[in-house]
DNA sequence: ACGAGCGTCCAAATCGTTTTGCCTGGCCCG
DNA sequence: CGGGCCAGGCAAAACGATTTGGACGCTCGT
């Protein structure tokens, strides 16, 4: 195959400075014990030659990395691309860098097996944790700390990062009630995830608390994706009577309701109230302004981060499960019904 | 520190299976001169015991480790995400495995040396070649094949992946000329990309192609972002006369614009039209949908992927920049002005 | 004056793989 | 019956870094 030309090896630098490997690798790593003369000679070397140590060839030897990493299905989900922001902004502060592996998308490519062999790819040498978004996997064999956010399902040996999705979803189907509707529609989420599953709980709840009675045509199931729930609106908005409001599972789920009222002619929030739950980047931009319930995903990217760096110095969690705070944010996808007052 | 528990190697298998080290390794990458039975049984082993080799040290002692390198810029920026995901696509259907490196927001942390530094790291050690999304730098001293897209200049080293810019402006600009406009606005992007200066060319040279002289107050600075454009777009509604059409850099500065009409009470395509420049997902789900001139990123991302691996077969390219042509998407964000027809 | 202590540096071991060359039986063939 | 060949497997040498245990001069205290 291809000869690669051989790159500038510590070896290299050694010879090229007069002293030895070692004392190339301690000015490498700012070890005390050498004369300030030879530091900035090899320091200037270093430099001059360009010379950049071989991460692999360094992680072998020694067991930090200063790398982190960060596993994630990427799909056309934007839900692991803000929580790859939240790493990424949390990390770009500290002297770590950060690893990406996706794999792709979720309904072609990503199983708990590739996600498996990722953690142990990343863990086993290169990286000194990762973190996972969305495990499937109930186990992995990782050699190294692992932090998960909004995993598949709660109980599990790693620690995870995940909102208080009944909590928001509750407020969010309440905020609904107190404008005066009744017959609210829900798109439910991937019924893998138990994020979806505790958002159809306070979705009940919510009405229960209310006392008004669970119509069971009123809950459609999606994925969390704009195609499906597209569907799923399309069906609710059928029914006779239809509902005066609809609370999506997700955002992406919103926008298909969105296009779903398009279509019928509807206009939101005057014949259609519409919520969604995430506060994506996006919910902002489309007209109207789309009310939902924000989970700051960057924030938990950042939390997980800090769990990790603290297991990866060795301190003990005192809980496994790190809840953050969900947090209505309305905007313009609402609307009072039956006189109750506009706005 | 911490000290890990040392991970399964190679060695433990061996033993495990009772034969050496170098059988061991020789199943693991399919080699022939392998009885059968003891495939089998290694192979079994492996599985059983949960193993991966590690990546370090495999991609330390021989060159191809079959993983690929993507850096870009993280930031709020849809386009290196799309670009990463047509990446990602096009990888995953092959034998390769990606690891991205994020540099953080291009405004804070991302500069040109971290991206030197980045392009050494992977290429020096773990991957087989990268490609680098809006490189800054002119010049890497990598030591793998390096790939990029949509560069800041176009005489490099290394070859690149770049959209019909000034095309896709022109045809941009001519559509809103053959609806009527004359008073056409333009919001730059980050004056330092090459992309951007293309599209202003082609804005200039569509213009006076049609013979209508071009007003430098018509042109405002933007960056690529949504923020900025809406002071540069509140800048071109403050002139008398306005315009009656804007042509943004990119559909993040489109949004800008959106809000600075709203902000107006302009509504659009009645009193103003807008069009843009990506196509980015958002484009199809604002309201009104954002008529734009596609660049297909994914689809350049995918372009840069085979040009990669051609380098990597040791393949000489037959020239260095690869073009990816630009097409208009005509939603509903334009209209047509003076009587003309409507729609 | 002599050993201890200190500052600076080096040689060698080590990490977990892949790769190369060699060994060892068994079998075929002359 | 003996030599050559082949399949199957092993031992050892890389790869490029970090880390450890000294070595080598000096200075200083006693």
């Amino acid at each position: 195959m291809r000869r690669n030309k051989r790159s500038i090896t510590i070896q290299d630098v050694a010879t090229a400075a007069g002293v030895s490997v070692s004392t190339v690798s301690r000015v490498l790593n700012d070890k005390d014990d050498i004369a300030p003369e030879t530091y900035e000679r090899v320091k200037n070397i270093i430099t001059e030659m360009g010379y950049t140590s071989s991460l692999a060839a360094r992680s072998m030897r020694s067991l930090r990395t200063n790398v982190l990493g960060l596993i994630m299905p990427d799909a056309g989900d934007p839900f692991p691309i803000e929580v790859m922001k939240g790493v990424n902004n949390a990390i770009a502060a500290l002297d770590y860098d950060l690893i990406i592996y996706t794999c792709g998308d979720v309904r072609k490519h990503y199983t708990a097996d590739r996600e498996k062999k990722f953690v142990s790819l990343l863990t086993n040498s290169i990286t000194d944790g990762v973190i996972v978004v969305t495990p499937a996997a109930a186990h992995f064999n990782a050699n190294a700390p692992v932090v998960a956010v909004d995993p598949h399902n709660e109980s599990h040996e790693y620690p995870s990062v995940i909102s208080t999705n009944k909590a928001g979803a509750m407020e969010a189907v309440d905020y609904l009630i107190q404008l005066g509707h009744r017959r609210i529609g829900f798109i439910n989420g991937r019924p893998d995830l138990k994020s979806a599953e505790r958002r159809l709980r306070g979705y009940r709840d919510s009405l229960a608390q209310a006392g008004i009675p669970i119509d069971p045509k009123l809950i459609v199931q999606g994925d969390f994706t704009a195609s499906v729930a597209l569907i799923g609106a399309r069906q609710l908005l059928s029914l006779s009577p239809p509902p005066t409001a609809i609370f999506c599972a997700n955002d992406q789920s919103a926008f298909g309701a969105y296009q779903a009222a398009h279509e019928a002619g509807l206009t939101i929030p005057d014949d259609l109230s519409i919520i969604g739950f995430d506060n994506i980047p996006e919910a902002a931009q489309v007209r109207p302004g789309l009310t939902t319930v924000d989970q700051s995903i960057q924030e938990m990217g950042k939390i997980a981060v800090q769990i990790l760096l603290k297991l990866i110095e060795g301190e003990v969690l005192e809980n496994k499960t790190i809840k953050t705070t969900t947090r209505l944010v309305i905007r313009e996808s609402c609307r009072a019904i039956e006189g109750l007052e506009v706005r």
